[in-house]
DNA sequence: TCGCTCACG
DNA sequence: ACGTACGTGAGCGAG
């Protein structure tokens, strides 16, 4: 018997291209979409059994079969270019497997199968089709499956009529009556306000279609609904159109000409290697290594160990331009021993231990000339690491750690391993399987060790050219150039600088936090009547809810919350809340400001070094660790008095610290072009004033303060992407009053509101979405059926640009702060950065000019339509600097 | 190692 | 109907 597959080409390769890691060859292709289709497709052959197999693929330029509603299928128009240049190989892989592929311009791959279904059920065969639409189960009959692709496209699951009278109660008719009234926001069909799945499938269950839903209207329950319902009769309806597919389209090939008889090896194979899907190989039917021959042979790599006595043998290999790697034992650079260097070029790798390196003079000469040019990975660590040990590195040109964090930042702190597996022919072990996790950890044996380090530096070698063409086309070059790779040399210097920190001073705050948590922890037990370990939110919900029977306002996967918004809110029940809040205020200030900072003062400097992690963060920011020096309290004043323990690391010197004042809502004020928020900065208006005379319809002096106390949460939830849920538990009011704010907010802002709007939409269709100097965030949830995921994925939209851009800004200002102060031949230190704000320390006698010249070069780091502005202030230490 | 809690912007 | 505000890192308890 005949069995006909039909694959719906876009909606896969869609799928796969979202729900797959941005995967590319050597050469720098892109490959993630085909891979994902591939894998389908072998799946598909290998357990549907197919007699007869079509493709079909939309065509092109929309039609627009309902010129009424010109905004259908807008929301797919644009594809990301990652995707489209995907196309042509999915085309060349079905041309290999000897499977008919059919495209018919001006239609859609939906109505090219509506077409072939019909008439292959009219000769009885039996068809499937392979999708990721579920518009698509309206084809099924007794004859004709549809296969919907769940997690991506390696999953499916089968509806006949019996799956989809089991799931929604209906016929497959019916599926287009569903989508007429709840729309599909992925294909742009619009519904019916207010109506989702629930009320859509109630409704076809009592009336059965959109036609008899619109004529009973007065029968149904619901006032809202009602209204909804006769005030969009014409949006019905024109959904139920647009979700109808077409079943006579003028397909001009018979399903007898689909006919598929198997493949050949050789041409699936050939695209397989060009493909370099090594692992599917295996997998290609009468090959030799599908019969499980041997599959691909590692590629052999030679290198050289530059021995003691031997350098001078070595000096001419010191070339421009040089792949360079510094291996050494430790994440942490200011205390890891460094073992020694790889270096590569063409035809060379080399590895030189410590213990030759340092005795090497050309070696250090090298290292530190401007002119001989490094390709690096992590510049910034090795400058650092070097650094420690009187050692100078100049030359640093191209950073593919910085490089591929730009091209994706989603993977965080990547590893040479993880760059070379994506770009480079060389393997490479990640650092995990070569020295051991944990407490496991040691170094490896010299030779492992030595091939280890000496791959790492070829493979960078072959990395560099490829990462460059994929920065170049992402216009993500000059965020590399003028960006994050001179910062990475601004922020190893405030590394190795380091804060001093007076340690008797924070001893004492110990002892004095010790005494005072003594007493509250007696009174916890006294009140509690009995002891316990008030650290563990386990024992602590079992006092308070069992024993103490105190209502469970919120609840976490393993329990009660005690978190202190819900134990806030318990505090009139009980007089014990309020002395476990102030324990745990305390507790945190002792074990991790005052414990955690000691042990991390450098014994050699008096000071803390930490870590800033410049590839860690989704959205550009940086992070810092080993100590977290971007969280130091300021809240509270008990926490606040910490930061006396920050102070300059010269007698007689100062602390000066500025902060851009609303950076995000003025970069927001930017983007969106919103007047009313643009007025309110270029009038440097308090914006939250300002935000609750807008909202309330208030004069200025009528603004109270918890008009203003709400608006600067609006402002808030604005930046964050706004939900009415989340601005209700923010403001500990209703989500209904929520909605309300937001919606007044809104109707005064409207620049804010479309571009809230338009920046979702815009991430719906490459993908991704950008800050203004381009760096980019990948959102492959953005389309997701899931309401959770979809509706992350849009805030993230909404927030990213704002937030990225914001953090694009400071690290211009940073460059040009450490320029300036080289220019001017000042003394003056950038210590610290935390986000929106820089910390300097600085002699008496640059406090006027640091004073000016720091919020100036914050100030005008870039131009945008609002004015920025940074305060400044300064003292004997951080925490006077207020 | 994971989840909770809490410090910051 | 669904159930979260965006971005981080560290310390602790418990398995």
């Amino acid at each position: 018997m005949s069995h006909l597959v039909l694959i719906d080409g876009n909606s896969i390769a869609n799928r796969a291209f979202y729900a797959l890691p941005l995967l590319s060859t050597s050469a720098g292709l892109h490959t993630n979409a085909v891979l994902g289709f591939t894998t389908m497709l072998l799946k598909v052959l290998e357990e549907m059994k197919p007699t007869h197999v079509l493709v079909a693929f939309d065509a092109g330029k929309v039609v627009f079969r309902h010129s009424e509603f010109a905004e259908y299928k807008g929301g797919r128009s644009k594809t990301p270019p990652e995707l489209s240049e995907q196309f042509p190989l999915i085309r060349e892989l079905l041309d290999a497997f000897s499977i008919r592929r059919f495209e018919l311009e001006g239609y859609e791959a939906d109505d090219i199968i509506g077409t072939l279904t019909l008439r292959a059920d009219e000769n009885n065969w039996k068809t499937t089709v392979i999708t990721g639409d579920k518009d698509m189960l309206q084809l099924v009959s007794d004859n004709v499956s549809v296969a919907l692709t769940r997690k991506g496209v390696s999953e499916i699951e089968m509806y006949t009529p019996k799956e989809i009278e089991e799931k929604y109660g209906l016929k497959p008719l019916q599926i287009i009556d569903l989508k007429g009234l709840m729309g599909d926001s992925s294909d742009n069909i619009p519904g019916v306000p207010g109506v989702g799945e629930k009320t859509a499938l109630k409704l076809l269950h009592e009336y059965g279609s959109v036609e008899a839903v619109l004529d009973n209207v007065d029968k149904i329950s619901g006032k809202k609904l009602q209204e909804n319902l006769r005030e969009n009769v014409d949006k019905a309806k024109l959904s139920k159109a647009l979700a109808t597919i077409m079943r006579d389209a003028p397909v001009e090939v018979n399903v007898e000409e689909t006919s598929y008889q198997g493949y050949e090896a050789d041409p699936v194979v050939d695209f397989f290697k060009k493909m370099e899907f090594k692992s599917l190989l295996p997998k290609v039917k009468g090959t030799a290594t599908a019969e499980g021959g041997e599959v691909t042979e590692a590629a052999p790599f030679s290198f050289e160990v530059v021995e003691e006595g031997q350098t001078s043998q070595f000096a001419d290999k010191l070339t421009s331009p040089m792949a360079f790697y510094v291996e050494m034992d430790g994440e942490n650079y200011h205390h890891a021993p460094i073992l020694g260097f790889g270096l590569a070029a063409d035809g060379v790798a080399l590895y030189v231990p410590w213990d030759v390196a340092k005795e090497w003079t050309a070696f250090r000469e090298w290292l530190a000339d401007e002119s001989r040019e490094k390709w690096v990975f992590d510049g910034k660590r090795d400058t650092v690491g070097l650094a420690w040990h009187g050692l100078e590195l100049a030359g640093i040109r191209f950073d593919s750690y910085l490089a591929s964090y730009l091209l994706n930042a989603a993977e965080s702190s990547p590893q040479v391993a993880d760059i070379a597996a994506h770009y480079a022919e060389i393997r490479v072990l990640p650092d995990e399987e070569v020295y051991g996790k944990g407490a496991k950890r040691i170094v490896p044996e010299s030779d492992v060790l030595s091939e280890h380090v000496a791959r790492k530096a070829a493979a960078l070698w072959q990395c560099v050219p490829r990462i460059r063409t994929e920065v170049e086309a992402s216009r993500l070059d000059e965020l590399l150039k003028r960006i994050e790779e001179p910062l990475s040399l601004v922020l190893a210097a405030m590394e190795k600088q380091g804060v001093k920190v007076n340690e008797s001073r924070l001893q004492q705050m110990g002892e004095e936090l010790d005494a005072q948590l003594e007493k509250l922890t007696e009174q916890i037990y006294e009140l509690a009547g009995t002891s316990f370990n008030i650290n563990s939110p386990k024992q602590l919900g079992e006092i308070l809810f069992d024993k103490l029977d105190l209502p469970v306002l919120k609840k976490t996967k393993t329990g009660p919350s005690t978190s202190a918004d819900v134990l806030e809110k318990l505090a009139p029940y009980h007089p014990i809340i309020e002395v476990i809040l102030h324990y745990r205020q305390l507790g945190k200030l002792r074990s991790t400001y005052i414990e955690g900072l000691t042990k991390e003062i450098h014994p050699g400097t008096g000071k803390v070094h930490t870590l800033f992690n410049q590839a860690t963060t989704a959205t550009g920011r940086l992070s810092s660790t080993e100590p977290n020096l971007q969280n130091i309290p300021i809240r509270l004043e008990e926490g606040r008095k910490i930061r006396e323990a920050f102070i300059p690391s010269e007698e007689g010197w100062y602390i000066l610290a500025a902060d851009y004042s609303q950076i995000e809502l003025r970069v927001l004020a930017h983007i969106s072009g919103d007047e009313n928020l643009i007025d309110a900065f270029q009038k440097d208006m308090d914006i939250h004033t300002r935000t609750a005379m807008d909202v309330f319809g208030v004069a200025q002096e009528e603004v109270t303060s918890l008009m203003r106390r709400q608006a600067k949460a609006v402002n808030f939830g604005i930046v964050y992407g706004i939900s009415d849920y989340g601005l209700s538990q923010n403001l500990n009011i209703t989500r209904k009053e929520a909605g309300e704010f937001i919606e007044r907010y809104f109707a005064v802002f409207s620049g804010v509101k479309k571009y809230m709007e338009d920046i979702v939409q815009q991430a719906k269709q490459d993908g991704y979405v950008t800050t203004l100097l381009h760096r980019r965030r990948y959102l492959p949830d953005i389309k997701s059926s899931n309401f959770n995921l979809r509706s992350f994925a849009e805030r993230t939209a909404m927030n990213t640009p704002i937030q990225g851009t914001a953090a694009d800004i400071i690290k211009l200002a940073m460059i040009r702060m450490q320029e300036k102060m080289r220019e001017k031949g000042l003394k003056s230190r950038m210590l610290l950065q935390v986000h929106d704000e820089l910390i300097f320390e600085v002699p008496e006698d640059e406090l006027e000019i640091m004073k000016q010249l720091v919020p100036e070069v914050m100030e005008h780091a870039l131009e945008l339509k609002v004015p920025l502005k940074a305060d400044v202030n300064y003292g004997r230490s951080w925490y006077e600097a207020k």
